[in-house]
DNA sequence: GTCTATAGAGTGATAGAC
DNA sequence: GTCTATCACTCTATAGAC
């Protein structure tokens, strides 16, 4: 079967459940050939430096997801609370209420953040900056605003970490009303 | 000559380096062997059900640890506030200044937690539920002590995972640092 | 014919179990 | 050390679209 059946985009999700379950070392590539349904020339024709290049796709694609979501409305002009709500709503949906853990996390806790360590200092580093900006236009200082971006993102990370070991998804769906109501403040 | 060079307890320091960065997955029986300096043969002697059990006796040991140097200044009877010290300077010893991962957060947050999913819950659980009563020591109402609790400890978790993406310790410091002072305000 | 998406046998290395 | 299974990966073959 020639015929076009599977597209490189159509692949992410897939692709990008396996590194979350499994992180990257545990992701073979015979489960995510089981995942995709595709077989091992179809995963190296279209990620031809293989599992390395299918998890720095995965990490692209979540990057541009978090562009719109996440930087989309921070960045956007206007009533900074409305852009923090914004924020708090797409973070739950990203993390499916506790249910989904974020790629960037997973792979920053063991050695393959190595790896992907342009990617991964980049990805938390826009964030802060941009909710940082965010409390600025809300009326607080510099300083404080940056260091009220880490902890909130900070909260965020570890909610999961929680939530995980609880295996309850509840945990991060308060920890996160407590990090927007705080942010709001 | 099978004379006993290597102890069980040794091995668990070199052990829980190498799952700490490794991860559950990434870490294989022969960089453990590298690391310890023994052969297949002697680490199924220590730990007959192999990679698994061993997990579980790094896991154990950490608890162990933990129950003296966190949970005993939290359990002592006395001043909250110097409870609250002594914890973050052992979360803080713990965690080498933010240059390594606690292998709890690590395992919680890929499938790996499916394995030890008893001693992850309970790890946190008790190391909340003891954070808990020394913030009603200290003044707070039942509810909101267990909701900072929750927010202290993830604030933790999350703050190794910024750290790790920064490659800079002194983000968990900094982080660190405002946990203690808000849990001390 | 060329190009692209596919399948999968086969590579050596290394995995975990014993 | 020995075992088998599986790893990431390579390579050949092939079927259709052009």
């Amino acid at each position: 079967m020639p015929r076009q059946i599977a597209e490189r985009a159509d692949l992410l999700p897939k692709l990008a459940d396996v590194f979350r379950t499994r992180g990257y070392a545990g992701a073979s590539l015979g489960e995510i050939g089981r995942a995709t349904g595709l077989g091992k020339g179809s995963l190296y024709h279209f990620f031809p430096r293989g599992k390395a290049e299918m998890a720095e796709a995965v990490l692209a694609e979540i990057d541009a997801w978090f562009a719109v979501e996440i930087l989309g409305p921070l960045n956007h002009p206007g009533d900074p609370r409305q852009s923090i709500r914004e924020m708090c709503r797409a973070v739950d949906a990203h993390h499916k209420g506790g249910r989904r853990v974020c790629a960037f996390a997973l792979f920053a806790l063991d050695d393959t953040r190595r790896i992907f360590a342009t990617a991964l200092r980049r990805h938390f580093q826009v964030w802060i900056e941009a909710l940082a900006r965010v409390l600025v236009v809300a009326g607080r200082g510099p300083a404080a605003a940056r260091t009220e971006a880490v902890d909130a993102i900070a909260s965020i990370q570890g909610a999961m970490v929680l939530a995980r070991a609880a295996d309850d998804p509840r945990v991060f769906a308060g920890t996160l009303a407590r990090i927007e109501a705080r942010l709001l403040a």
